[in-house]
DNA sequence: CCTCAATGCGGAGGATGCCTCCGGTTCTAT
DNA sequence: ATAGAACCGGAGGCATCCTCCGCATTGAGG
């Protein structure tokens, strides 16, 4: 499982001086926040500005928005590979489920997850590699145990979560109900 | 079928001048295509040029980028509220299904329409009660004949595939698996 | 403690896009 | 043919993205 949070590479340099560090982490924060609430199109110079920093300050630590993003993206990311270590021990499809939620959770702390997924970069790919290598044996010992349609593989469910995930819904209710059937999706085989 | 037509209330008036309903019709053609190329951030100013019109033009027929959407977004949409008295002769589930594979068709030819499933208007209000009036007959229908499970309503559904049909998939093959797999999800019930 | 080089700073300025407004043009009803 | 309503394009103001330069700060080494 350490190995497994290993392959996700790192794209920007974390600075050697205090001041740089402090800025580079105030910059994240802000990101984080501004991009939860409009996007990955929020206002770059709004960013700065929420970090107490000048604009040619955000981009010296992120060359340009991708970089910023991913490195948002990648925040976190950690967190859920090593969920997948948490679940193993429980039965198949118990497992592989709870995981998908934990998924829908990371999902939900940043809209950039969305968005992200369907880029094409070494650092998105790499996250992904991660998230898949995790949830990729949860997928297929639930589909050893005939729990799981054998038509699919974890690209596809990875998309069908996120894609839903992705979804502004007017009640919570309504975007658990909606996950769940995406989620039961999952379970039913043409055969 | 033809009064649930006449409920899509139109926000733009095309104009009354010939040059100018030209212009219209242009400037709603150059969106849509610019709208799938980029999505509905497309510059307002690559859209006049490709209509070939000063960018007073474009705001003059739509004082909005919403405006704009809304109006590209509710082209088209009254064939989709037809297409569901086609298939309503169709076995329950079938009948269903084959409307919602419409729905998906509708949604690849414009990207537009998840962004504007999201957005909280007058005129996409009206579009979407449209869909709904439409598609609703034909899920309560399968629903009565216990094909679809009875825990979900039209909305779900439609936010449930609009979803998944705004991922952006590396193929067309499994573009189409995942949606298959998502409109799967309607048919189990945990009972 | 001091020195100095590497690291890092902010914001002015150029480019681009959004949006408004005004002088000039075109269309159409009479 | 004419008048006036409808319509036009693009300059200009503002916001945002992004670069670059003179100045400031940090921290390692003596």
């Amino acid at each position: 499982m350490s190995a497994a949070v290993d392959t996700i590479t790192v794209a920007v340099q974390r600075p050697h001086r205090a001041d740089a560090r402090r800025n580079f982490d105030a910059l994240l924060t802000a990101a984080r926040t501004a991009f939860a609430e409009n996007g990955t199109e929020a206002s770059l110079e709004d960013i700065a500005r929420r970090a107490g920093v000048g604009i040619g300050t955000l981009y010296r630590n992120f060359p340009t928005r991708a970089v910023l993003i991913e490195a948002v993206y990648i925040d976190g990311a950690e967190d859920l590979v090593r969920a997948a270590a948490e679940v193993a021990g429980l039965p198949p499809w118990e497992a592989l489920q709870r995981w998908l939620w934990r998924f829908v959770e990371y999902a939900a702390t940043k809209k950039v997850l969305i968005e992200a997924l369907n880029r094409e970069s070494a650092m998105v790919r790499s996250c992904r590699d991660a998230f898949y290598n995790a949830g990729e044996p949860l997928l297929k010992r639930a589909q050893a145990a005939g729990e799981v349609r054998a038509d699919t593989d974890i690209d596809d469910v990875m998309r069908l979560i996120a894609g839903v995930a992705g979804v502004t819904f007017p009640s919570a209710e309504q975007r658990q109900r909606v996950l769940a059937m995406a989620i039961d999706g999952l379970r039913l085989s043409r055969a």
